[in-house]
DNA sequence: GATGAATGAGGCTTCATTCAT
DNA sequence: GATGAATGAAGCCTCATTCAT
């Protein structure tokens, strides 16, 4: 595996510079994708010379894998969030919140989403699985302390299904050149959920869960 | 847009030659990805000069994209069999059905698969959606079908939700290091779309779905 | 061992470009040493563009030892030529052709050699150990011949001195910046070699040996 | 020419510096010859930062030059005692003390004596000269004192001869992958040069000159 | 049509050296 | 004096693509 062995930032000045060079790898990630991503270009972007950038990073995928590591980050941050101010709610309520936030992340930057699942695949895959992994476990904690509500038995995999399918459909709906309803997808995404769960959502006869 | 452009054969000859540089650029792709993907070693592997292979593809995005046609091709053609042979049959073993096909299809090469759609983000998001529509088509169509039966009432966006969701959950399954049990996924996958669908399946009584 | 694995050429326009980046090697390392030699650079002078030199060659290196092995065939067909002369002289007379032939081997690229002499010991030691193997065959089997008439018995051990030793001593006192008079070098080192071989050269009453 | 105009050091502490500077480069040399030679490196393994190494040497060249300087310094001081002490023995003594100090010299790092040799034709030809002027003029001055008692007239010629002649010889036996005899080797050589220098050695009657 | 030698833009990376702290 | 972050010239090499044979 491609770990970066390159010396790691002690003072402020070089801590300013490597993430200069992240930021810097994210904005061109961003507009030109990864096949418009070289490592002359980042040093450009960020206001750095390329020799800065090799004493921090082992090349391209050292750069990308800092990306994803920050983005992927941040995704966990907010699951972690979103599901411990859920703590006291009714599943519904959890499920909504949870669907609400998953698009709320990926609204933040969707092309660097995309091309950070994109990348994933490339170089990573242990990266994204370990994503993946975290969500799930979050996930699976919290049907557990509400198992007695749900249909499903095996939390496990009814984790995986749920952390996949949310993600899948709202990916997908962002990749559209048709950019759908996005409040009337997030609807029906938590429909199919709170129905798999066996839950019958005191909010479907009150009006639009996200109005 | 490279679209290509050049001779199309036709002569035996000259199909034997682009089908053999088809066959090469999957076994390159499979072996060593987008990555290791060169036009030369494309054109060594399939035994034919550079310059032939130029004659028949614009260049190296052309030939991945004759690579995901082949692999679309095939993909539809399973699913437009399964849910034509599903016509006479009740929603639950359609369901079953359609998703034991798509888990064949994507036991069928899943490093090609995965690579496929990895490139399918890279180039061809219009290919891809391309491909996604006319799925959703399909199963827009059967649902249409079988609009009494079911609950959901917007049609085109739950055929999207099938297609994603469906497609999604295997993917990721294959996708782990630690291989799940196939069987029961695809059991659950079918319990959460017939869920979803408001159909008690009648089969969670009678045994797995999946023998 | 960093053997050239690149593609050989057939054609004969190949062949020339292959020539025409040998010669442009020894052109380059004649003039500005290994310091100075770049791929580009070697190309350049070559007429040819780099790529076509890395369809031929790994890099510097693989240029460097195309360089000592053409070098090393001329010095050894030299040798054997000279060698192959003497069957029928004098012992004496041997040593004086071996002697004045190995000064214009020196002398004939002086540049080159030294350059070739210094980059042996940096890559392919084992390619100076063959020339000097088979340059002490070849005087072993001389020895072997006139046995009878020389003092040392461990003819192989005597054969590596002798090659050793006038080598060496040309070949310092090429590298002299205030370089001697060669004649007189030459005859002295006969001398040494003859005197050391336990014959009272013949020629020592009769003028010098090298006029 | 690049000569070291940096700062000298004066203080004990500055000493040390130069000095662990000076060893380290060694140590990077012998290890990984004069391609693996790089001023980070060498300041990373003397435990100095790069800078401090500015302070005392220009750079990469003069590194080398100050090894090979030490080095050279061992080995002339080495020949002048030997010389020294054989003032008041025979020429066969001489000679016999001489090969086996310069056959230990060589045995000491022959690493280091390679890469330094290898370096001194790189980079300070003039170096290389200066240390062989002062041996011929040791071993000219050493013979002068005794040219009565040998064949040779032209001492000059005859100093240099002897000091390339032993010091090739017991070089490239060190090379050989197959390490010769060297007590055989030494024999030989103290033979080649005592005929040469025409004296009939005592010893040869008596048993082996390196017992 | 087929061949494969040739091209060269452009990406990757190192490493000697400087200089602000 | 010491430090080590920053610099950037310069070299290495690949690979998509063309074109003469």
């Amino acid at each position: 595996m491609t770990v970066n062995s390159r010396r790691q930032p002690k003072q402020s000045r070089s801590k300013a510079t490597v993430d200069a060079i992240i930021t810097a790898t994210t904005q061109v990630l961003t507009q030109d994708g990864y096949a418009g991503l070289t490592t002359n270009r980042v040093a450009e972007v960020a206001g750095v010379s390329i020799g800065s950038l090799y004493q921090y990073f082992n090349g391209k995928e050292s750069l990308v894998q800092a990306v994803i590591e920050r983005h992927a980050d941040s995704m966990l941050a907010l699951l972690k969030t979103t599901l411990a101010d859920s703590v006291g709610t009714s599943v519904p309520q959890a499920v909504r919140s949870f669907v609400r936030a998953m698009l709320d992340a990926h609204s933040l930057d969707p092309r660097l989403h995309r091309v950070c699942v994109e990348q994933a695949f490339h170089l990573g895959l242990e990266h994204i699985l370990h994503i993946r992994g975290t969500a799930q476990e979050l996930v699976e904690f919290y049907l557990q302390e509400h198992q007695e509500a749900i249909l499903p038995k095996d939390l496990k995999l009814t984790a995986s299904l749920l952390v996949t399918t949310v993600d899948a459909n709202i990916h997908s709906a962002m990749l559209s050149p048709t950019p759908p309803d996005m409040g009337a997808l997030g609807d029906e995404v938590i429909a199919m959920v709170l129905r798999y769960l066996g839950i019958l959502d005191d909010s479907e006869a009150e009006g639009p869960a996200l109005p």
